[in-house]
RNA sequence: GCCCCCGUAGCUCAACGGACAGAGCAGCAGCCUUCUAAGCUGUUGGUUGUGGGUUCGAAUCCCGCCGGGGGCGCCA
């Protein structure tokens, strides 16, 4: 927040250092922990083990040694701008802040800035981050959802941040998944299929499983079905053969329901508040990626076993001359000569940085998938794509059910649009209950803000990397560290504004009065804001974010129960405070928005 | 067999290598003539799976083991 001051003093420990021959290998500095009061504070452990090792001060601990130079340096910055008092305690200085001065700073600051405030200064690096990845011709189920929030959730951290970002949406529009469901509703289903966007998606999805039924062999077969289904696979293979040689029936009766999974998709992307700068399909990299197995025959890295009946093949581990199995052999072409899904990825990673130029390349895919990425990415290498190191697999756990994995098959998944629907259910009979007063007009509306506030926080407040178990309960829960309770703070804060019924800009704040607790913690929170988008953006962890815009909600929740704002004691408090509250309200939205949850003004 | 992820309070999860490991839920006790109680306050609950190592300092980094999940030649 205070660079300048802060380097400052930086400066000032460093010459103290040099002078006494200690060697301070960083300055670390951190919020001082146990609060009521604010500031920063770093220690010097480094520093005293630093000397240790020099061979000076010998017998003397570390802890010690550490504690003698925090004091010696205390005495250095006594008087230094900015700072009202200063102490060493246990080898780490803490230096205070001088509580009004930075007060209205932080204040002034934020509504300044409005919604830039925490933004980072422009990068020249752009990035591109593929998420909403689900296949069509399936309906879109909770686990695309973690995916799809966490991936849109990245590209706002990371576009605020200061990066240039393009959203990428990656839908698997062809394989023999799809060509399955092409092949059983052209047998037994065309013409027979809904109406409505989300039923007809849907729908296709009943088609896959009954066709995946026919097609899996069983137990007790009896010859009679075991020639059916070998003649039902035929039937299949020969669908993908004819899509492949770009067959016009088939490919229409792709495109056509191809069309109604993307006509779903984007409307479930609305919901979300997602809008996809660029639209990939594997069938558009069908064609070049075959082109890149064509290459890398010729240059000797792939092998091709056609010959033999057998498919294109890269031994990773052999050209890369490890002994242990790590990235094992990879197969980039089926002996039929069709493409499979590591294939298309060879492709899209040129298309990604040689048609838009992206200096960095982001996926976000279940952890599952963490062997695929690693061997395309190897092969890229070995193909001469130095840009196959800019390419990162930001993996997540998968999202499971608490009856087991989530299974298209076995009819056991649960579908984002019934899970929206409840939540909208939800929440408008918690606003009949709790606020009954609301206009009508109104109630749908936050209700669906609400809804998936709730759904998106349980998914973001989760690191990438833990799987999660489903739990309609829980994910749908308006109590406690949800988005509900972000989003109160925001209406609590909202609300008093309102009622307020002043203008805030006409003059700057002044804190010079005693501030309570409530009101330091809360400004201690808004300030740490900028710091905690680099962080996420940093780690790729929207986590870090939401559990941010947890503290500062929770810092404001006590700060409203505690402190009078309309009704303080003077007109200065009032002002000061109403300044305050609006800074809140700042951040709060600001840090909604990085989780892709909106802000609703009543709830 | 090899590779990846996870193991922290009864449950679900946090914690830039730093000060007393924190929240929510569940439990218990309080707070609505005052800005929205989807809230606030207090309280119960821990040998961070385990054994070593590195370090002034380890939940965090390294190695081994145990337990759970996932992946491993023509699914995506």
């Amino acid at each position: 927040m205070f660079e300048r001051e802060q380097q400052a003093i930086e400066a000032q420990i460093r010459a103290y250092c040099a002078e006494n021959d200690i060697p301070l290998p960083e300055v670390k500095w951190l919020p001082i922990p146990f609060s009521g009061e604010w500031g920063i504070s770093t220690s010097f452990f480094a520093a005293a083990a630093a000397e240790a090792r020099t061979g000076k001060n010998k017998g003397v601990p570390v802890p010690v040694r550490a504690q003698e130079i925090a004091e010696a340096v205390k005495t250095v910055l006594s008087g230094a701008p900015g700072i009202a008092r200063a102490e060493a305690v246990k080898g780490y200085l803490n230096l205070y802040f001088s509580t009004a001065e930075t007060a209205r700073r932080v204040v002034e600051t934020v509504l300044t800035q409005g919604t830039r405030f925490g933004a980072g200064a422009p990068k020249s690096e752009r990035v591109m981050v593929e998420y909403a990845q689900p296949n069509t011709h399936h309906s879109f189920h909770i686990g695309h959802y973690r995916n799809t929030i966490l991936g849109e959730s990245l590209a706002r951290i990371l576009e605020f941040a200061g990066f240039e970002t393009i959203r990428a949406s990656y839908p698997g529009d062809i394989g023999l998944g799809v060509i399955t469901v092409l092949w059983a509703y052209d047998k037994f289903y065309k013409g027979q299929e809904p109406s409505d966007v989300h039923e007809r998606g849907q729908w296709l999805l009943k088609i896959y499983v009954e066709a995946t039924n026919l097609l899996t062999p069983k137990d007790d077969e009896t010859p009679e079905e075991k020639a059916q289904r070998e003649q039902y696979e035929a039937e299949r293979r020969e669908m993908y053969r004819k899509w492949d040689a770009g067959d016009p029936y088939v490919r229409q009766l792709w495109l056509e329901t191809r069309e109604w999974s993307l006509i779903e998709l984007r409307d479930i992307l609305e919901m979300m508040d997602v809008a996809i700068d660029v639209w990939f399909f594997e069938s558009e990299v069908d064609e070049p990626s075959k082109k890149i197995v064509e290459e890398l025959i010729a240059r000797g890295i792939a092998e091709d076993e056609r010959s033999t009946g057998g498919p294109v093949i890269v031994k990773i581990d052999e050209k890369l001359g490890l002994t242990k199995e790590k990235y094992r052999v990879a197969v980039i072409l089926r002996s039929d000569s069709t493409t499979l899904y590591l294939t298309k990825d060879l492709a899209l990673a040129q298309v990604k940085f040689e048609q838009y130029g992206v200096d960095r390349s982001i996926y976000v895919v279940d952890n599952r998938q963490s062997l695929h990425f690693q061997q395309a990415f190897k092969i890229l290498e070995l193909w001469g794509f130095k840009q196959a190191e800019k390419c990162f697999h930001l993996g997540y756990g998968f999202v499971s059910l608490p009856e087991g994995a989530m299974s298209a098959r076995r009819g056991r998944v649960v579908l984002f649009k019934d899970v929206y629907d409840e939540a909208i259910q939800r929440v408008l009979a918690t606003i009949a209950e709790k606020n009954p007063t609301m206009p009508e007009s109104e109630r749908l509306g936050v209700a669906k803000m609400v809804g998936m506030g709730a759904l998106a926080y349980s998914m973001l407040s989760v690191d990438n990397n833990k799987d999660m178990v489903f739990v309609m309960d829980e994910a749908l829960s308006f109590d406690g560290r949800t988005g509900p309770y972000i989003q109160n703070a925001y209406v609590r804060a909202n609300s008093i504004l309102r009622k307020a019924n002043t203008t805030l800009q006409a003059a700057s704040p002044s804190f010079e009065y005693p501030l309570t607790t409530h009101e330091i913690e809360l400004i201690e929170q808004i300030s740490r804001f900028p710091n905690v988008v680099q962080q996420a953006a940093d780690e790729y962890r929207p986590l870090v974010v939401a559990a941010y815009a947890y503290d500062l909600a929770t810092a404001f929740h006590s700060f409203y129960h505690a402190v009078p704002v309309l009704q303080a004691e003077s007109e200065t408090m009032r002002m000061a405070r109403l300044a305050l509250v609006a800074a809140a309200r700042q951040v709060l939205s600001n840090s909604l928005r990085l989780l892709a949850i909106r802000a609703p003004e009543i709830m």
